[in-house]
RNA sequence: GUCCUGGUAGCUCAGCUGGAUAGAGCAACGCCCUUCUAAGGCGUCGGUCAAGCGUUCGAAUCGCUUCCGGGACACCA
């Protein structure tokens, strides 16, 4: 258990034997360091509620606390601030320094589904697919850390139009194809395409379809055979998801975004019958289409009905996230699952949310949850684009960060290793970059400030680890404590760690990365200021020169473990 | 039009389950290398938290109104 729990407990003992009956008392970072490096606001509340003075309160408390606090004092209205006594800071920190585990806390483990990524089959990744899978992994591994069981679904969009689209472009390009002819019977040949070519192919349709009202009538047509399972277009729709599956994952392993399922849209189409048979009392007609109904009586805001089927007797991507959900119940049954995507889709998930559990699809005591996140803008404010105006696509995003990050290697780290580095670090930065600001904000890419070595980035937090590892292996020794506190900016250090429980639990919350990301960067700041003012390895007192790697490795285990967390690997130089 | 979001330092953003004096990074200016990676560190400058009203002992944080930006509103996902 990390320190800060085991002190709220121990402080919510103590407010209870005063005859107070109060759910928690919270330990925070005090405000006003000079009087203390904790607060404890409690005596505000419970002056409230037992209708006694805060001040009195709060004398009350402090007169019960026990020698692990030290310069305890109350200031304004009542306001406690505390340190905690060397002995227990040093106990604590030399026990977890080889345990990572116990500076947070674990919570009630559940089964979680995580449905992130989402990549289009047949079709490149683009930034906003890049967010999903960073935060999605990292969420995952969060919700692991803190003990709880995750299954991790690609989601791939693998069904919808562009299957009608590519396909009705291959037709053109082998008209005579056996795929096209329905009287075939035998076995189906390889088709000869790289994702590259679906990647032209695509938008070729696309054109075409936009401009010519008989050619979109194809696609949709080919789109609903598929989906009837004609068998020669699923046959040759399945070997294209097959060419791009490939090299989807291999961005998303370059990202280090790795799947537990890889799954897709039409991994549902076995559930969607059952799902229309649940559904069938909540469905009605409405101009040709099959919808349902999610509004409920006490709304005070408009919520259009969610549509099940399409006029021509399709589903649409909202019954296949039904499907989807339904098998994952069926299968796995989990506790919740969470979806990443862009906060534009929030409105269609409350929909699917509400229509689940009003059909009875979905038991009240799953929780389905939508966190939705902000886009990624060009300098002008809007969604970033190429400089012609199209949509952005990862690889060139990667390559803009790493024409900036060569910048930053040393010039005699030559070859392969140098290119090793330079995507590493570029992955790292863009990573970063992308997990700073909270989930829901939109940001702007800015690729020369991303990859600075100062400030809030990948590089700076890679360079700081570099240089703690190198420091940690000039020693020539692994047997640390910490002995010696007498200087400042070790405990300051230190003190900032403890607040890693707290910082955990918050992200988990809010399911945002943007906390982590900040504590990382207060940590090494405040490490580095150390690590510039005290020379570690010609430290003549021993005590001192110990205490002083023993917070380097600890400060290297912490920063080590979180960045794991968000799937950021390190380099050992640059 | 309705709903959802956002408006905090010159720029990019934290902070929003109400707590003491609103924080970072960048930029600008000044300082620190015979020192473990100075690719670093320190300091200075910079704010009517969009505006107004309300709730409260206490409001950037909660509520209402107004102004400005972004987004969503069924046969795409």
């Amino acid at each position: 258990m990390s320190l800060i729990k085991e002190s709220e407990e121990y402080l919510l003992h103590v407010v209870k034997d005063l005859g107070y009956d109060i759910e928690k008392v919270e330990l925070v970072p005090s405000g006003r360091k000079e009087f203390g490096d904790f607060q404890i606001n409690v005596a505000f509340s419970i002056a409230k509620l037992y209708h006694e003075n805060p001040r009195a309160v709060s004398e009350k408390i402090v007169s019960r606390l026990d020698s692990r606090f030290i310069n305890v004092n109350i200031q304004g209205a009542g306001f406690i601030n505390l340190s905690f006594s060397d002995d227990v800071i040093k106990n604590y920190f030399n026990k977890a320094i080889d345990h990572f585990d116990m500076l947070y806390d674990k919570m009630d483990s559940r089964k979680i589904i995580i449905d992130y990524g989402g990549a289009n089959a047949a079709k490149s990744l683009h930034v906003g697919h890049m967010r999903s899978a960073n935060i999605g992994e990292a969420v995952k591994r969060l919700l692991r850390l803190l003990g709880m069981e995750v299954i991790g679904d690609v989601h791939l969009g693998d069904f919808g139009r562009q299957a009608g689209m590519l396909l009705s472009e291959y037709k053109r390009m082998y008209p005579n194809s056996v795929f096209f002819d329905s009287s075939y019977e035998g076995e189906y040949p390889k088709i000869d395409l790289t994702d590259k070519d679906l990647g032209i192919m695509y938008p070729k349709a696309s054109l075409a379809a936009n401009e010519d009202p008989s050619r979109m009538e194809e696609v949709r047509n080919i789109t609903l055979q598929i989906e009837k399972g004609n068998r020669g277009f699923v046959n040759l729709w399945n070997q294209m998801v097959e060419i791009s599956s490939e090299s989807i994952k291999k961005v998303y392993d370059k990202l280090n975004c790795h799947f537990d399922l890889w799954e897709g849209e039409m991994d549902s189409f076995k559930y969607i019958p059952r799902v229309l048979e649940i559904m069938k009392p909540y469905l009605y007609e409405s101009e040709g289409a099959l919808v349902c109904d999610v509004m409920k009586e006490d709304d005070n805001k408009p919520m259009p009905p969610l549509m099940v089927i399409k006029k021509d007797g399709s589903s649409i991507y909202g019954t296949r996230d039904l499907g989807t959900i339904l098998g994952r119940i069926e299968r796995f049954n989990p506790d919740e699952i969470w979806y990443f995507t862009d906060e534009r889709q929030s409105l269609y998930f409350e929909q699917v949310i509400r229509a689940s559990y009003k059909t009875g699809l979905v038991n009240e005591n799953v929780k389905l949850k939508h966190f939705g996140f902000g886009t990624i803008n060009g300098s002008d404010g809007k969604p970033f684009k190429t400089r012609d105006g199209k949509v952005m696509d990862l690889a060139s995003l990667i390559s803009l960060i790493k024409d900036e990050i060569e910048k930053n290697i040393k010039d005699e780290i030559k070859g392969d290793e140098r290119e090793k580095i330079a995507d590493t670090l570029s992955i790292a930065t863009l990573k970063y970059a992308d997990l700073l600001s909270f989930r829901k904000t939109d940001y702007i890419f800015n690729p020369k400030e991303f990859s600075s070595l100062n400030g809030k980035t990948g590089p700076y937090v890679l360079y700081s680890l570099v240089r703690i590892k190198s420091l940690l292996k000039k020693s020539n020794s692994d047997n640390y404590s910490i002995i010696d506190l007498s200087n400042k900016e070790v405990s300051e250090v230190l003190i900032k760690i403890l607040e890693i429980s707290k910082i955990l639990e918050r992200s988990y919350l809010d399911a945002t990365l943007n906390y982590i990301e900040e504590f990382i960067y207060d940590v090494l700041s405040l490490y580095n200021k150390f690590y510039n003012d005290n020379n570690v390895l010609n430290e003549k007192d021993e005590n001192k020169k110990n205490t002083y790697l023993a917070l380097s490795k600890l400060v290297y285990q912490v920063i080590h473990n979180l960045l794991d967390v968000l799937a950021i690997n390190e380099v050992e130089k640059m």
